[in-house]
RNA sequence: GCGGGUGUAGCUCAGUGGUUAGAGCACCGGCCUGUCACGCCGGGGGCCGCGGGUUCAAGUCCCGUCAUCCGCGCCA
């Protein structure tokens, strides 16, 4: 038997058409009005909230605080008219408090819970410290339900297209390759190391060698690298593979999952979201040139142009370096820029050379001139102005112009720089011009596939080449005979899925064969030694007819994250780790034992 | 590893180098029978992150340091 009155209904239940009933409540004291003698509490379960009315003529005022934990019976009566409250949904009754029983008392709160507006600049640290505190909040339960729904639909889609959820482990192989590993001591061997999955990549590859045909996870992922608001050290990914599959197999698949699954939750949770629509797809060569990087926010056009051509032949020095060198001159349309100051100018250009411009050209574009000797009046009658123009000839301005597709009242922000320099510049000065021009709409979800990575790209500073994706991508068909002839121009049957700029989803069809891994492995200077330590398991295990495969992962956390308009992956975790890796509540990490130390065979610096 | 922001009461924040460092909320006491951010009266509460320095005098200026947030590098 319990050792309290379990309740009869939720506290956010109860309506008009209760009035009469006696009723049982099991919740929390979220906000008390004591009115002297008489005593309105607000009572809130994971249902919701409702009144309660004390009276000393049907009960003793109990010693109650905010967060008292209590069950409370008694009857649920209509509010006289004037008192209902339209702003509440329970607003029209109150809970007559004939007997309470106080739970659990509470110490005063390090935050006030109750108070929304308040908890919004309340310092996250205490919120995380306080977590089990914190989503006491209706509004943190909700994310949690969000999650936890997006995680159900998607179990349910996958679970229903005969895919095996299947559990890989937690203690695994290190594979020094890509980010750093977390690792775990061995006991019974002092210098051995477990590492924790930073995806669990091979197992789901060695699943299809198993023939398990079709696999997903709701899978923990460990990655030892600095934090991000958009990164945590542990987060969780759907893992997915199939076998026998094209790429096109797997983008139908995923595309349908995410369509179906974030159109429910926009309509079951009430998002204010525009539903998903077919994902445009992009190669990674178009969206370089279009967006300057691989990961474009769609929710905007503001494409980047390229004024190589237009002022070829220019005696204006940054450019005609640039080209010479081998260089571009590009650059992204601000509308409404034309009106800012010199020193605002100014400051995107510093802005621009944070992420490595040398600097910035900047073009305003009128209507109508003002006669100064800076400016040059189109064909068109659009007046650019600028003090490099007098280095142009008007059929290069002219140029301009209509390559960039100039309006009135744009500033053209242009890059001269060698052509993945300048794309680094270039796509977070669109970001930004789409922050200050309201283009980056929370309403929308504008997804995208991008495709076709290059299989490999050099590193300098190494002088090899690394795997873009990771060391079992496949090249596709077509370019498998550029491996050893031209590595760079290798595209890979791999591709991400991108939402409003965030890398959402990152996948590839893999190597199967190991005559084809090999040659891979050599062309990323693994040698046959090495390869045989690091990845012997799965070298092998491709040599027992291993199948056609491949997959992607999408992270949860993120998709979440795009739902709720969370600008920090902390708010939809509910246990998350802050700065450097930190659990504030727990106090992890930690000291251990002497005895532990020793145990596991290790010693102090 | 680097750059920027923040650090003052339990919480959120004010605070020209010059009285005894303040406010709102919270907390404690009192009053209040229809509140719903209840209201009114009163009260307690401070290592001004920490350590140096400049100064007659430092919450305020300088140097260092720690914590945290955001970003860069990093993140197959």
């Amino acid at each position: 038997m319990a050792s309290f009155q379990q309740r009869t209904q939720g506290c956010g239940e109860l309506r008009l058409a209760h009035a009469g009933q006696t009723v049982t409540l099991n919740g929390w004291v979220h906000r008390l009005r004591d009115m002297g003698s008489l005593v309105f509490a607000d009572m809130r379960d994971g249902t919701g909230l409702c009144q309660l009315f004390l009276d000393p003529a049907n009960h003793p005022i109990p010693e109650i605080k905010t967060e008292t934990c209590i069950s409370v019976t008694g009857q649920v009566v209509e509010r006289a008219d004037k008192d209902k409250n339209p702003n509440s949904p329970t607003g029209e009754v109150d809970v007559v408090v004939e007997t309470m029983q106080i739970l659990n008392p509470s110490k005063p709160l390090p935050f006030p819970l109750n108070d929304e507006t308040q908890m919004q600049s309340v310092n996250e640290e205490l919120r995380i410290k306080h977590r089990y505190l914190d989503i006491r909040r209706p509004s943190m339960r909700k994310k949690l339900a969000l999650r936890a729904a997006a995680v159900r639909k998607i179990r349910a889609y996958l679970d229903a297209r005969d895919f095996i959820e299947t559990e890989t482990p937690i203690f695994t192989k290190s594979t020094p390759e890509g980010a750093r590993d977390y690792l775990v001591p061995y006991r019974l061997e002092p210098g051995l190391f477990y590492a924790l999955p930073q995806s669990p990549q091979q197992y789901k590859q060695l699943l299809m060698v198993a023939g398990l045909e079709r696999y997903y996870q709701i899978a923990k992922c460990f990655r030892d690298e600095s934090q991000r608001s958009d990164r945590q050290p542990e987060f969780t990914q759907l893992d997915l593979e199939m076998s026998f599959v094209t790429q096109e197999d797997i983008l139908r698949l995923i595309e349908g999952m995410t369509v179906s699954v974030i159109n429910e939750l926009i309509d079951e949770f009430e998002l204010d979201k525009d539903h998903l629509a077919p994902f445009p797809r992009l190669t990674y060569d178009e969206s370089m040139a279009r967006y300057g990087c691989d990961k474009p926010d769609l929710r905007f056009e503001l494409e980047l142009f390229d004024l190589s051509e237009a002022v070829q032949g220019t005696e204006f020095g940054v450019f005609k370096g640039t080209l010479e060198n081998g260089g571009k001159v590009r650059g992204v349309r601000y509308p409404g820029g034309a009106s800012l100051s010199r020193k605002e100018v100014g400051e995107l250009e510093d802005f621009a050379k944070s992420f490595g411009a040398k600097g910035m050209a900047s073009i305003a574009i009128t209507s109508e001139g003002q006669g100064s000797e800076n400016e040059f009046t189109s064909v068109s009658g659009l007046v650019a102005k600028a003090g490099f123009l007098k280095f142009l000839q008007p059929e290069q301005i002219e140029a301009i112009l209509s390559t960039s597709g100039a309006q009135a009242g744009d500033l053209l922000c242009i890059i001269a720089d060698e052509y993945m320099a300048g794309n680094n510049v270039l796509y977070r000065l669109r970001h930004e011009i789409g922050e200050r021009t309201g283009l980056r709409d929370p309403r929308k979800l504008a997804f995208c596939f991008v495709m076709d990575f290059p299989l490999v790209e050099w590193n300098p500073d190494e002088k090899r080449w690394d795997s873009m994706h990771h060391p079992f991508t496949s090249p596709k068909a077509e370019d498998m005979d550029l491996i050893e002839t031209d590595p760079g121009a290798i595209r890979a049957d791999c591709y991400d899925i991108v939402c409003n700029g965030t890398e959402w989803a990152s996948g590839s069809i893999r190597i199967h064969r190991p005559d084809v891994q090999a040659r891979v492995f050599r062309l990323l200077g693994i040698d046959d030694a090495r390869q045989k330590e690091r990845f012997g398991h799965i070298l092998e295990a491709f040599s027992f007819g291993a199948p056609p495969h491949g997959g992607i992962a999408p992270g949860i956390d993120r998709m979440i994250m795009f739902l709720l308009n969370e600008e920090n992956i902390r708010e939809v975790i509910a246990f998350p780790k802050i700065g450097l890796g930190q659990d504030p509540m727990m106090e992890a990490p930690s000291e251990i034992d002497e005895v532990q130390w020793k145990e596991m065979g290790l010693r102090r610096n």
